[in-house]
DNA sequence: AGCACGCCGACT
DNA sequence: GTCGGCGTGCTC
């Protein structure tokens, strides 16, 4: 009998593959195991088994595989039909989901090459026949490939072998493909044996009388050693001794200490699991009865707590009562809002079981935290990750946190799968019969809008953590300031007194600036020309620290000019304001205060935050000028004031989201103020204090700013009353995309009418030499979402058999944000 | 998505 | 006369 696998491949293809495979690997094979394969003419890909059967292709002859990679599956039968969900709701394949979901290590491809490990010598009796066979191979030949060895063995599984080989140091891989994660080695320390006693310590510290630097290392040793009986790494010593490398290395060279490697996890919190979780305050306890009554019966709930109001120690409370039962926990957050202080806070309360995972982590720890959820290990049993992390192989959900609910970052958008990770949540948590709460301090129309219509449970929490009210909020209109000259660059005279007023009293403040950059464009004076991007439809935009002119689109970048490009006018000047400019306006004005910037451009790298975070927290900085991410989980004891430097960009952003959007940051903004026990202060400059959303916003109005938006989105056919599918091709050719959006947009108004808005140009119509062209449908509630998918499936088929539509790119995102 | 195959323009 | 542009079709 003749057996089969279909397997997924990485790539954006709709269909599965089937390829043959011996009875004895039918045996062996599991639903989410790895199998290398073969594919066209020269590629060899990881797949992932789907199903193992007996019905050969009809109209093909399947290929085998080439070998297997696992000796167990490495996602769940769970996850897949997650990932199924996925695939079929925000139309992606899964191939593209698969690809996202697993760390790049468990995908590289085949050309791994073995060869002999030199310094070794291998007492080849210890060894059996198959790792014989590979060892003298090795003796004729220095270098094999996985598929030779597959020959000389016979056999296609040769990973266990490589592995035993590798273990016994006989080979080693270059390019490794299975286990392309090693564990790594921390180096330690410690006194050589030969200074075991009193009398030859002593003899050591007076030899190294002349020696001070490694004395000086030495009775650092001693005394870490005293305090505590853990072993002591290397880079543990250089930081308390202040000692470089080289010192150290001296000593070891001396062999008056002793080096020794110890294996270790890369993501490791080393501290003790000190603050038992604080007792909840009268409100918190409320919210938290509430949440759990209410998951009796509903499966999500939403918490809607003020900022400050202490809802991380209700998630807290709720993720002990979880793991009380042996479950896993996911907690949700946007990549931003991923700093160290909610994880610092979270490993207090629950140690080592906190595992982190987002993107800024490294292959290798992502490997880790891949393996140690997929097999329910203790150390993954609080999951605190972005979007991605709802991919991992859970087996034992229990609940699901998603933070800062209302984050539009939470909708991936490039590459596909374009799934919100907050909605894909709660179908994952009802695959694991678990709960997902929703927590935010001002949560988006859509949650609540589920939260009144009882959809979700509703919990709340009105208060600030130790009754501090909400900070003042007051409205400068700095059109008038402007008129009575009253400015100064960027700040109102009502901003720098207040600026002022706190520094004195030793408090910190906050600038808010929804802008990157120095000063998005520049302009010439004499003929209004500003350069553009080349390659998109943008002027470039000013960077001071490079002095650069820069597109945010393609990260194309041209030297800043000194002179018009067009006319040749030395007159340029900036128009727009980014934060770098704020910064410096600041340094003038206030020459003696210190400032510091957080935003794209300084906060790189895996601990970009962090330097600034922490340096603002210990006080270095008085002044912290930032963008979007000051609003996320940041918790600033001492920052009393709170300027926003113009809120009119954010709510003149042409979207239907636009002034809820404003709204909630804002809000968040606000919310850094006076989180201790005095009430903070906010100023917002705007051109426009009697807007709406502004007014609303000033006192806190989040209910009757909810209702409004709720009524418009009801009468212009918005979410939550409609679903959204965005359209959007891509073309080099302006004509053709104009050409074949037209006639995507009228296939689609046959079938769908009224509800089929544009084609439009997006505000950036070009964006790496590539034109765009957006089509939005809207789809009733009582219309199906699945019959409405399969038409726009159909239609967009039958446009790519179109010959001169066949190179445009189609983009379907559904749920668009 | 990659990749090969194949058919037309600008170089040695 | 060849190199290489990218349009087209296929991958078990």
């Amino acid at each position: 009998m003749a057996y089969f696998i279909d397997v997924i491949l990485p790539i954006p293809l709709q269909r599965l593959f089937t390829y043959s495979i011996s009875e004895a690997e039918a045996q062996f094979l599991q639903q989410g195991m790895r199998v290398a394969v073969p594919f066209g003419k020269s590629k060899v890909y990881t797949a992932l088994v789907h199903k193992i059967h007996q019905q050969a292709p009809e109209v093909y002859e399947a290929k085998e595989i080439q070998q297997i990679l696992d000796e167990e599956p490495i996602v769940t039968t769970t996850q897949l039909q997650h990932w199924e969900w996925i695939t079929e709701y925000y139309m992606a394949s899964l191939g593209e989901v698969f690809r996202s979901a697993v760390p790049s290590a468990f995908l590289l491809e085949s050309e791994t090459i073995i060869s002999k490990y030199d310094n070794s010598d291998v007492d080849e009796s210890q060894l059996k026949d198959d790792e014989f066979l590979i060892y003298e191979a090795l003796q004729h030949q220095s270098l094999l490939k996985i598929q030779e060895i597959s020959n000389i063995l016979q056999k296609k599984n040769v990973v266990p072998v490589l592995k035993r080989l590798l273990d016994k140091k006989i080979i080693q891989v270059y390019e490794e493909i299975y286990e392309q994660y090693k564990p790594k080695l921390v180096r330690y320390v410690k006194l050589h044996t030969k200074y075991s006693n009193e009398a030859q310590l002593h003899d050591l510290l007076d030899s190294l009388q002349r020696a001070k630097k490694q004395r000086e290392v030495i009775l650092t040793l001693f005394s870490i050693s005293a305090a505590t009986k853990r072993p002591i790494s290397v880079a543990e010593l250089a930081k308390q001794s202040n000692a470089s490398a080289a010192v150290i290395k001296a000593l070891i060279d001396k062999e008056i200490l002793e080096e020794y490697y110890i294996q270790k996890d890369r993501i490791e919190y080393d501290g003790d699991e000190t603050e038992d979780s604080k007792q909840l305050n009268p409100y918190q306890k409320e919210a938290y009865q509430t949440i759990q009554t209410a998951f009796q019966t509903k499966d999500v709930c939403l918490l809607h707590g003020v900022t400050s109001s202490g809802k991380t120690e209700v998630y807290v409370k709720l993720i002990e009562d979880i793991l009380g039962s042996g479950k896993q926990v996911l907690y949700l957050l946007p990549e931003i809002a991923l700093t160290t202080q909610i994880i610092t806070r979270l490993q207090q309360y629950f140690g080592e079981k906190v595992a982190i995972y987002h993107s800024k982590y490294s292959v290798h720890e992502r490997v880790e935290v891949w393996n140690n959820v997929l097999h329910n290990k203790p150390k993954a049993q609080i999951v605190l990750g972005a979007r991605s992390s709802l991919l991992l192989p859970f087996s034992n959900l229990g609940l699901i946190i998603v933070d800062e609910e209302h984050e539009t970052s939470f909708k991936q958008f490039d590459p596909a799968p374009r799934y919100h990770a907050r909605d894909a949540a709660i179908v994952l948590a009802k695959m694991h019969q678990a709960n997902t709460l929703l927590g935010s301090a001002t949560p988006s129309i859509e949650s609540y809008y589920n939260a009144k219509t009882e959809k979700y449970a509703l919990a709340t929490i009105t208060r600030r953590h130790g009754d501090v009210l909400m900070p003042d909020m007051e409205l400068v209109d700095i059109k008038e300031k402007h008129r009575k000259k009253r400015m100064k660059g960027h700040f109102s005279d009502r901003l720098l007194e207040e600026i002022k007023e706190t520094l004195e009293n030793g408090e910190q403040v906050i600038l808010f600036q929804n802008r990157r950059g120095y000063a998005p464009i520049i302009e010439c004076n004499t003929c209004g020309h500003s350069p553009q991007c080349p390659n998109c439809d943008v002027s470039l935009t000013y960077h001071h620290y490079k002095n650069q002119l820069r597109c945010h689109y393609c990260s194309h970048h041209i030297a800043m000019q000194q002179q018009c490009l067009a006319c040749g006018s030395h007159e340029l000047d900036t128009k727009g304001f980014g934060t770098q400019q704020i910064e410096q306006e600041l340094n003038e004005l206030l020459p003696d205060v210190k400032v510091g910037r957080m935003d794209l451009d300084t906060t790189r790298g895996k601990y970009g935050y962090q330097k600034i975070i922490s340096s603002f927290e210990q006080q270095e900085i008085q002044i912290l000028v930032g963008t979007q991410m000051l609003t996320k989980g940041l918790d600033f004891r001492n920052v009393n004031l709170v300027g926003i430097m113009n809120a009119d960009s954010m709510l003149n952003f042409p979207d239907f989201r636009a002034h809820e959007r404003s709204f909630q940051l804002i809000q968040q903004v606000a919310g850094r103020a006076g989180r201790t026990k005095k009430r903070g202060k906010v100023i917002v400059q705007t051109y426009n204090p009697y807007h709406q959303i502004l007014q609303q916003v000033s006192v806190g109005d989040y209910e009757n700013m909810c209702k409004d938006q709720l009524n418009e989105r009801r009468q212009f056919h918005y979410p939550p009353f409609y679903r959204l599918i965005k359209i959007t091709l891509k073309h080099k050719e302006y004509n053709r995309v104009n050409e074949s959006s037209a006639w995507f947009a009228k296939s689609l108004r046959n079938n769908f009418g009224e509800n089929v808005l544009g084609p439009e140009f997006p505000p950036i119509a070009r964006i790496r030499n590539l034109y765009l062209k957006n089509i939005l449908l809207k789809i009733p509630k009582q219309q199906s979402l699945a019959k409405t998918k399969e038409i726009v499936t159909r239609i967009k088929t039958s446009f790519l058999s179109i010959s001169e539509y066949r190179s445009v790119r189609v983009i379907i995102d559904v749920d668009t944000v």
